[in-house]
DNA sequence: TCACGGATTTGATCGATGTCAAATTCTGAT
DNA sequence: ATCAGAATTTGACATCGATCAAATCCGTGA
C-alpha cells in the first residue's frame, strides 16, 4: 500500500485532536449510543495537502463534509475566470451539508488552502440516518441553523461595514472582552482572512494599516491591540 | 370589536390565495393529515399595512412567520444608523426560522414594505412539533436547506457580480428559457428590488439604464428585453 | 545562518457604487 | 382629469475597494 507524496487519502486513523474536534461538530456533539455509531459508519476520514480540489460546482453531489484540520475554501468563478471566496471553512465547519434535501449538484468549487483533513459523510447514508433517527434529524437542523446564522451575518458584514471595520470585527471577536491591550495570532494567511473577510488581500492590508492609527499593530501572523475598547469605537 | 384603520390583525380569516401560498410552503407542503393539522394550530394570520414593525433586533424570537402576501424588508443598522437590506422576503417566503434551534433573539429589524399577510408559528409550538413528528422534522430540514443557498448565493452575487451583471441576473431568471424578445413586470417598487440586490436605488437606475444599451427598456414596472440572449452574455 | 520563493505590503490608478440634491415621473385620491 | 406626495431618475461628487506592478518581508529548507 503505497501513499504518493502529493496526497494521502485514508479513512483509517483518526489522531485525538481530529477525534475532540469531530465529536464537537453539531453532527455528533449531541448524538449518543446507536445513532452515533451509525454516523461515524457513514463517515469517512480523508487527508489531503494544499491546494486540492474537493469537488467542483456541479458535480455530483454525494458527499458533505465537516474540516478536522486545515482549511477549506469555497469559491465561484465569475465570467472572466477570476474567483472569489464564499466562504472559508476553519476546523469544526461543515460544508455542502445544505445539499441533504436541497439539490443533488454541488454549487461552488472546494479546495483546501493548506494541509487539511476531513471528515467526508456520505450524502444518501445521512440522509436515510436523518429519517430515521430523531436526533439525527435534530443534529441537521442546529447545524444548518447555525451555518444560515452564520451566512445572513455575512452578507449583513459586506452590505453594511467597510473593510477596516470587518478586520476590527474579527479581531474583536477574538479578544478577551475587557478592553486593555490584547494579543492574538492568526491562525492562517492573510489570504484566506481576506477571503473570509470578502476583501481583495491588499485590500486587507490596508484595512490593518488604517487600523494602525488606532492602536494595531501587525507583525507576521501576530496582531496586537493596544486598546480593545477603542478599536470597537471604529 | 374594533380595527384601527392603520392595523389589522386578524387570525380567523385566509383567503384562497392566501392559503393556496401557505401550503406550498416548504414547511406545509409535504405535511399530510395529523401533521398538518398539528403545524395549522401552532401558525395565526397576521395582516399589517405598510411599514410595520414584525419585530426588532434583539428582541425575543417567540415566532417565525412565512409571507403570504405583500413583502417584508430584513435589515439592520450599522454605527450611523444608516440601514442595510440584508433580505427581502416575498410571498412563499420563511423568515427568522433559523432561530428553531440557532439563537434566542431576533438578528435584525423586520417590517412590511406592502401591505402584507403573513403566517405566524409559534417558535416553541414548532419546536415541539419537531421533536415529535418525523416528516415535520424534514418540512424543517428542507426549509433551512433552501433558505441557506438562496443565502450563500446572495454572497455569491455580492462578491462576484457588478450592479448591471445582478438585475442582468434578475430579470434573465424571471425570462422564458428561449432567446428571444420578453417582456416581465414587477411585482413591487424597484426600491425593495435595489434592496434584494444589495444597492442603493440610485445604482439600480444607473444599472437599468446600463442595460439600455443591451436592449432592456423600462418603463414603471414594465421591463421589456429585445433579445433574451444577448443579455446573458453581459 | 543564508538564500530562495512565496506572501505581504505599498504605490499608482481606475472603475464601481454610495451620497446628496435637484429634476422628473408616477400613482392614487379627489 | 387634476394634483399632491411619493418614487424614480439624473447630475455631481466623494469614497471605497479592485487591479496591476514593484518592492519588501518572512518562513522554510539547505
Amino acid at each position: 500500500m503505497e501513499e504518493t507524496a502529493d496526497m494521502m487519502n485514508s479513512n483509517f486513523k483518526l489522531n485525538n485532536r481530529d477525534r475532540a474536534v469531530l465529536m464537537k461538530t453539531p453532527f455528533l456533539t449531541s448524538l449518543t449510543g446507536n445513532s452515533l455509531v451509525r454516523m461515524m459508519s457513514a463517515m469517512s476520514v480523508i487527508s489531503l495537502t494544499n491546494r486540492k480540489s474537493i469537488f467542483r460546482e456541479g458535480e455530483n453531489a454525494d458527499a458533505f463534509y465537516c474540516v478536522l484540520s486545515g482549511y477549506v475554501r469555497l469559491y465561484q468563478l465569475n465570467r472572466d475566470g477570476r474567483e472569489a471566496d464564499i466562504r472559508i471553512c476553519s476546523p469544526g465547519d461543515t460544508f455542502a451539508e445544505c445539499l441533504l434535501y436541497g439539490g443533488t449538484k454541488y454549487r461552488h468549487h472546494a479546495q483546501t488552502a493548506e494541509a487539511t483533513t476531513l471528515a467526508r459523510f456520505d450524502m444518501q447514508a445521512v440522509r436515510d440516518l436523518a429519517e430515521q433517527e430523531r436526533d439525527i434529524a435534530k443534529a441537521v437542523i442546529t447545524s444548518l441553523s447555525k451555518h444560515l446564522i452564520t451566512t445572513m451575518d455575512c452578507v449583513a458584514n459586506d452590505r453594511l461595514h467597510t473593510a477596516p471595520q470587518r478586520v476590527a470585527d474579527y479581531i474583536l471577536k477574538r479578544c478577551p472582552v475587557d478592553g486593555g491591550p490584547a494579543s492574538i495570532r492568526l491562525p492562517f494567511q492573510k489570504n484566506l482572512l481576506a477571503g473570509m473577510l470578502g476583501l481583495a488581500p491588499e485590500a486587507l492590508s490596508r484595512a490593518f494599516s488604517t487600523l494602525r492609527r488606532t492602536g494595531v499593530t501587525v507583525r507576521g501572523r501576530v496582531i496586537q491591540v493596544v486598546d480593545v475598547q477603542a478599536l470597537r469605537e471604529i
